[in-house]
RNA sequence: GCGCUCGUAGCUCAGCUGGAUAGAGCACCAGACUUCGAAUCUGGGGGUCGGGGGUUCGAAUCCCUCCGAGCGCGCCA
């Protein structure tokens, strides 16, 4: 117990704070990003020296953590992508590289090897200062502004309005929602959207289905509904809702009457379900965007989309081959306004009017996108289930031709293809009979295991890659479930920082923010064990991960790395069980205890940080 | 028949947009609790990256071609 010398830290950290006001930037947090400007300063130094032609291109340099942990802490590429334009061997260039780096401060050794590889191995001083840096920046640990605030719709879940989400939703839901907030968190300007497929046969169908519900709550006998209907009991509410609001004035109307206002009514408070069932798993749109409202708002955009793709050339009045494969029933040919898809890249040209005269579902969608542009989106990111996957070329070549009429600078699409889900329990397939209107439900699963294993498994896997989710496994409390591991993690990190307080009697228990502050100014040099070392590494690592993750599109990553960081704890841990001189609280020595409770809070920190980037808890304990 | 997504250890999956001797977990075998949470950790065996060509300094990754799986294939959304 020595408040004293927690003050002195205190003092050192404020000396620390004051010495650099400015705010973080990219190559302070990132140490890969501060040695590869490094590794570019040293390039320039040699062509001003005359061995590399001036202008030389960088941009293929990269810098990055060997495989091989024994080849150094990174490794650059950079003679073997110069040494083209160089016009010398990859090898000699690399030494010469190799021979400006070894004068940098942070420098410990830099060797080549291999075809021209040149391996850096930096001073503990290198990983220290990436630990105060989680220390100073706590939450924004990790933000960038490679996004430079471009504005982005990421839009997802939009599931039609004719029933609750199912587990299938789930997958889309989080996925859409993770990314979301890793591109926020990434300096871009974020929508989170939802197209609600407003328009069409299926409502109509859905309006039907409520009506005989409705007529159902009035007391009449309605038997069994009918083919094509939706029979599932989640239609009564809306049959109830309907004959307390209106009474028996809808029954004996003629459909043309009744059938806009059951289906305006049943809409609503489908969705209204769909938001609460969203919201049980934290997943909050900004805009609910009606495909209704294209045609029949103030314009009529759907006809306005397509008279300027027709002004640009790219529709046209014409025939279709027929559908080779399986064999279409009703096939017939006829002369009908197409889109000239094939031009951008699709497969056939797609028809835009039904043989009713209404629109198809793929015109709206194109007049969706392009409103989307209009809003001045310069990149957009839908994300679909895999039973959609064969709409996306023709997706693609739509917005592609939506850019060439709008001429907007920017306007890029990725579609991002979640794979189905096979729900288990305790490893056997979960029965659900579609047919019957029986099926399990976004809810059903989130009451059943909660939002933080729902969210992280659907997280924990590729998003084009299929996933099995074991209602079962997903709640062990063991190592074999990556959600209790990591979330354990961080309940352990918390622990140790909550008992640290016999040793550091003034450690800040609940404010984060000041217990970090503290510990910045601990002595971290006396951080030198192999195991803290690690930890210092996989810290450092975090915001090069977030940016990958972030161009890539791919929160799984974070994911991963989170149980990677979680693994790299419980290790220390143990090993603090072998040899007692390496636990985090030693009872006579402060200075070595606020050390490493320092990297603890740096862990926790990331943890945390990572946590709250897919929509997990961080809990303080696990109980 | 065509298109899309995949194929990596016995199983479930990563592999950082082309880097070095391909990695985790489970399972199997052998070990570690008078602890700051053993709900954890340490070590071991296990591979023709579906097959075959090509591109280059270098390929699980890019191209071609077979094999196999899932999804989709006018006027449904």
């Amino acid at each position: 117990m020595i408040p004293k010398f927690a003050r002195e830290c205190a003092a050192r950290a404020c000396e620390l704070r004051n010495r650099d006001t400015s705010l973080p930037t990219m190559s302070d947090q990132n140490i890969f990003a501060a040695v590869l400007d490094k590794v570019r300063a040293a390039t320039n130094a040699l062509a001003a020296d005359g061995m590399l032609p001036a202008g030389i291109d960088q941009s293929r340099i990269v810098v990055e953590p060997p495989r091989e942990s024994a080849h150094g802490d990174m490794a650059t590429n950079a003679a073997m992508v110069l040494a083209k334009d160089a016009g010398s061997k990859p090898r000699p260039l690399a030494e010469a590289i190799a021979a400006k780096l070894r004068g940098d401060e942070l420098v410990a050794k830099a060797e080549v090897a291999g075809p021209g590889f040149i391996n850096l191995t930096l001073k503990p001083a290198a990983w220290i200062d990436a630990l105060r840096a989680v220390l100073t920046t706590g939450a924004n640990y990790g933000r960038s502004d490679i996004g430079q605030g471009t504005a982005v719709d990421v839009e997802y879940v939009s599931a039609n309005p004719t029933g609750p989400l199912h587990v299938g939703h789930c997958r889309g839901a989080v996925f859409g929602d993770a990314l979301a907030n890793l591109l926020a968190f990434s300096g871009f300007e974020v929508t989170r959207e939802y197209y609600i497929n407003d328009a069409g046969a299926q409502v109509d169908a859905l309006a039907r289905s409520a009506f005989l519900r409705y007529r159902e709550a009035l007391g009449e006998d309605i038997g069994a509904i009918p083919e094509g209907l939706y029979p599932g009991d989640y239609l009564k509410p809306v049959g109830a809702e309907l004959a307390t609001r209106d009474g028996a004035s809808l029954k004996d109307k003629p459909e043309t009457e009744w059938l806009p206002l059951v289906r305006d009514r049943a809409i609503d408070m489908m969705m209204a379900d769909i938001r609460n069932d969203l919201r049980s798993l934290n997943v909050v749109h900004d805009v609910f965007f009606s495909e209704r409202s294209l045609i029949e708002g103030p314009r009529d955009q759907v006809g306005e989309t397509i008279a300027a793709l027709r002004r640009a050339g790219y529709v046209y009045e014409g025939r279709l081959a027929p559908p080779k494969g399986a064999p279409v029933e009703d096939w017939e040919d006829r002369e009908q306004t197409l889109f000239r898809a094939t031009d951008f890249g699709d497969d056939v040209d797609r028809p835009l009017m039904k043989s009713d005269g209404s629109y198809t579902y793929f015109a709206s969608d194109i007049a969706y996108h392009k409103n989307k542009v209009d809003r001045g989106f310069a990149s957009m990111i839908d994300v679909w289930g895999a039973d959609h996957g064969g709409y996306v070329k023709r997706v693609q070549a739509a917005v592609k031709a939506v850019r060439a009429v709008t001429q907007a600078p920017s306007a890029e699409l990725d579609i991002k293809i979640v794979q189905l889900v096979k729900l288990l329990r305790g490893g056997e397939p979960v029965k659900m009979s579609k047919r019957a209107g029986e099926f399990v439900t976004l809810r059903d699963v989130v009451d059943e295991v909660g939002k933080d294993p729902v969210r992280f498994m659907m997280l924990y896997r590729k998003n084009d890659a299929a996933l099995d989710f074991d209602l079962a496994r997903v709640i062990e409390q063991s190592r074999d479930n990556p959600v209790f591991y990591v979330q354990y993690g961080h309940a352990r990190g918390q622990s140790i920082l909550r008992n640290a307080r016999e040793v550091v009697a003034d450690l800040p228990s609940e404010q984060a923010a000041a217990r970090a502050f503290l510990l910045a100014g601990a002595p971290l040099e006396r951080l030198e064990d192999s195991g803290e070392l690690a930890l210092m590494r996989r810290l450092a690592l975090y915001p090069r991960l977030i940016e990958a993750a972030a161009i890539a599109h791919e929160p799984h990553r974070i994911a991963f790395y989170l149980y990677d960081l979680a693994s790299d704890l419980h290790a220390q841990w143990n090993r603090g069980n072998d040899a007692s001189y390496l636990r985090f609280i030693i009872q006579n020595d402060p200075q070595m205890t606020m050390a490493r409770l320092a990297l603890v809070e740096g862990v926790v920190t990331v943890l945390a940080s990572g946590l709250r980037l897919l929509g997990v808890e961080a809990p303080e304990e696990m109980r």
